[in-house]
DNA sequence: AGTCCACAGGAAGGGCAGGCGA
DNA sequence: TCGCCTGCCCTTCCTGTGGACT
């Protein structure tokens, strides 16, 4: 009883922290957009023949992860909608994010989508991709608009299905006769329009917009701007804001982490109760992102690549550091013991990379002269991720 | 100077599950 | 439903290599 009357008076005091917690998340687009000017007034400008019925310039935008790609686009294509609505040209945006799984990960379903977009169902599968392709050229052409296609993580759709997709889709002007269609390619991999099919690459790219990384100051700048929004007044001290831009801006100036980080900060002070967010609770918040993924990357790794990674655990609990031999010798064992057909010295090579990595350990490789060449493994992780790891491991095997 | 260890790591391809599209 | 394709995990076979030892 008392417990609970503790839980739920710490969730009213929490309550004194957020007053809009969306404001730290991904989908919110916030009234102004920070640091971006640049980029929004050129976007802009290569968009706005859209408003007298021309056909605007294909756009290819790069830049790392949280670096207001999504964001940008998104804001300038509404307010394109907006003034198409005020000044009765019409102009129709569709925003794809190529990475959701099972809705926008093949050719068919992106068409699928669009026609959806369009308010036109099509079944799940059946159809030949062909056929989509006839009819968004028809829902397209129905009337005189212009019709800009946004391709969020093309490069991940591309990697899965291949540039012809591309081709295809940049194709699909020449069939039009009434309309007109634009096609905004986002990807954060900035070398994906080097391996484009030329002729892909032209078309595709007739404007590029890049987007550079977010420094320190700017991230204080957003991370100011959002915690304004999310938090009560005088919640968040300009210490934790600095702290949360400072560790962002060391990851490549990633404004979705710093965002990240700030929320995470916040909810904790909220669990526990408290009625300040503090530099503790960033620090906290940090341990714990890095936990969460940690631990989520090894939760996903194939059998072997936990087993590996068991015995390098295992034997850096007697030893400072171990070598891919001592890894395999007790690597054997241990699949012995649970009656697990191990994987070969080779492959187990390159499950040793693989964790290295992802950052959980640290390999180098040295040469013993006439005791051969080997990689020296150290652990990279916390002592406290380490644990976790450990017992989650050792819980699975035995 | 040459040898040789204990691997690193590239290339090619097998096999299987699961997804895709007609 | 069914054949085909793809991605993933893995094997086989192989060449390369830094430096202690002879």
């Amino acid at each position: 009883m008392t417990q609970l009357h503790e839980i739920f008076t710490n969730f009213l005091n929490g309550q004194r922290i957020f007053k809009n917690r969306d404001a730290l998340s991904i989908s919110f687009t916030p009234e102004t957009i920070l640091h971006r000017e640049k980029q929004i007034e050129e976007l802009g400008k290569i968009l706005a023949p859209a408003l007298i019925g021309c056909k605007p310039s294909n756009v290819f935008i790069y830049g790392r992860t949280g670096t207001g790609k999504s964001l940008v686009s998104m804001y300038v294509a509404k307010e394109l909608m907006k003034v198409s609505r005020e000044n009765g040209s019409n102009v129709k945006v569709i925003y794809v994010n190529c990475k959701m799984k099972k809705v926008t990960d093949t050719e068919y379903r992106i068409l699928a989508y669009i026609l959806n977009e369009f308010g036109e169902k099509v079944p799940f599968t059946g159809l030949p991709t062909e056929e989509l392709y006839k009819r968004v050229v028809k829902k397209i052409d129905e009337k005189e608009q212009v019709v800009i296609l946004i391709l969020d993580e093309i490069d991940a759709l591309v990697e899965k299905v291949g540039d012809e997709i591309l081709y295809n889709i940049t194709r699909l002007n020449q069939e039009l006769k009434k309309a007109k269609l634009s096609i905004i390619g986002i990807t954060n991999d900035l070398h994906f329009i080097t391996r484009l099919d030329p002729r892909i690459k032209s078309s595709l790219s007739e404007e590029e917009l890049v987007f550079p990384p977010y420094n320190a100051n700017q991230l204080k700048d957003i991370l100011e701007q959002r915690a304004k929004i999310a938090f009560h007044e005088g919640v968040v001290d300009k210490a934790v804001i600095e702290k949360c831009a400072a560790i962002a801006a060391q990851e490549h100036g990633d404004a979705r982490r710093a965002l990240d980080l700030l929320r995470v900060a916040g909810e904790i002070a909220e669990r526990r109760g408290d009625k300040k967010v503090t530099v503790e609770h960033v620090d906290m918040a940090h341990e714990k992102i890095e936990r969460d993924t940690f631990i989520e990357t090894i939760k996903h790794q194939p059998l072997h690549s936990q087993l590996v990674f068991y015995s390098i655990l295992e034997l850096l609990k007697t030893k400072k550091e171990v070598t891919t031999g001592d890894v395999i010798d007790f690597y054997l064992e241990v699949c012995k013991k649970l009656s697990i057909k191990p994987v070969t010295e080779r492959r187990i090579s390159d499950l040793i990379a693989e964790l290295s990595f992802f950052g959980f350990i640290d390999t180098k490789v040295v040469s013993k002269g006439r005791y051969g060449r080997t990689r020296i493994i150290t652990l990279r992780i916390s002592k406290e991720i380490e644990e976790k790891i450990y017992s989650m491991l050792l819980e699975k095997f035995y």
